[in-house]
DNA sequence: CGCAGAATCAGGGGCGTCCCCGATAGGCAG
DNA sequence: CTGCCTATCGGGGACGCCCCTGATTCTGCG
């Protein structure tokens, strides 16, 4: 697991403590180039500095960790943005990655992760905490990295998504039937395909599968 | 400024990363026995350390840093804990503070400043942000809403509170039964005390019933 | 000591969930 | 026409969830 070159990187967040935290946990795997602790100053330093990798924290003094990817465009070639936030609300993370993050991972990533998650982002590799992954591949659909889970979307017949809506809003197998007046049976050969399909083992994790794409 | 002693602390939270920023701001102004991710972890810790302060997260893996002071209640003689927390919610709070808490800081606290709170906890005092203190003062001048939930909370025994948490978690009753070395058959019986006296019918009730409360 | 509460467990039953094995009927492309 | 997909059903089974009636042990309290 021999890293082969050292990643310069700037921190932006505004809780000193939690910058001293990563710069500890990441040791000399990367050059820290510099801290930030506002949007100005955060802007200033990738500027200045021009980073391989930016850690941006979501919630930011003066606008948010999108601004600064905003005001920093075309300014710092080459630099790619991986946003770290204790936030995993979708529009946090929609959000961001719209304004040109390349990653978005939550801070209770291990320092070993987080370091390889700045080296596949300094590759080009597009980083994301398993959970949060949905909501980018919804919030995205039809671009060519979420192609593999829009299949699993379009594989479900016009009648299987129905039974899946009702399902995933808490109904039960027989109140679906009474629904859409088909038998208890019926419904039940719909959720079988549509487990199948997308590759879950029960309504819980339907139910949850549908919350993180906003289905509902 | 000169710190005559260097308390002793446990510092609980469920990143490693803000643990080595809280540990590398404090530098050596105090002595860290221990660092604690989960509630498991911070109960064993504070009782065998028996520190004069812990620091500790309020959204925490197990039950939250309220189940860490119910579950050390007297195995720690002297031991005063310290809410350390992104959240300045007036839940949060107030619920910390009732289950012993003798003070709440949120995480923008410069290192110095979180020296000086510690400084105070530790010598008896209540330390409070200054955004906060309305909070606690509104709480003890009777709030109902708190109090109608914490009834129906205090209702349930120990024991039911834990199997509560797992289910709503989307836990099965075997699996639960396998975190707590109990059969499937007490876990049903815990069960079915929680949803009686909590009046719901269904473990899904239960599971919107315990989002709804920020139980998880 | 007697009583109450808490925690543990068993058996059995009704119903929901998920799966297997089928079947029939209609539409549509090769 | 002949598959192929889709939608519609059925039987039956395994297992999970929820409720019921029991039972034992331990602890604390008056």
């Amino acid at each position: 697991m021999a890293v082969p070159v050292k990643h310069s990187v700037v921190i932006v967040d505004d809780h000193a403590m939690f910058r001293a935290g990563v710069r500890a946990e990441l040791g000399d795997a990367v050059t820290v180039l510099a801290e930030a602790a506002d949007v100005d100053q955060a802007v200033a330093a990738v500027i200045a500095g021009n980073p391989e990798v930016v850690l941006l924290d979501v919630h930011l003094p003066g606008g948010g960790g999108a601004e600064v990817i905003r005001r920093t465009a075309g300014k710092a070639p080459g630099t790619k943005f991986l946003a770290l936030s204790v936030s995993d609300a979708a529009e946090d993370v929609i959000g961001t990655i719209r304004s040109g993050a390349r990653g978005y991972v939550t801070k209770s990533i291990t320092g070993a992760e987080l370091v390889d998650a700045i080296d596949r982002v300094a590759a080009g590799d597009a980083v994301f905490s398993p959970r949060l992954a949905g909501f980018v591949l919804d919030a995205f659909a039809g671009t060519v990295e979420v192609a593999a889970v829009d299949e699993d979307l379009d594989r479900l017949t016009e009648r299987e998504r129905e039974v899946m809506r009702l399902i995933a809003r808490g109904y039960s197998y027989k109140e679906v039937a009474g629904e859409l007046f088909i038998s208890i049976k019926t419904v039940e050969t719909h959720m079988g395909a549509v487990l199948r399909k997308l590759q879950l083992s029960s309504r819980h994790e339907l139910t949850r599968w549908a919350n993180e794409r906003r289905l509902l």
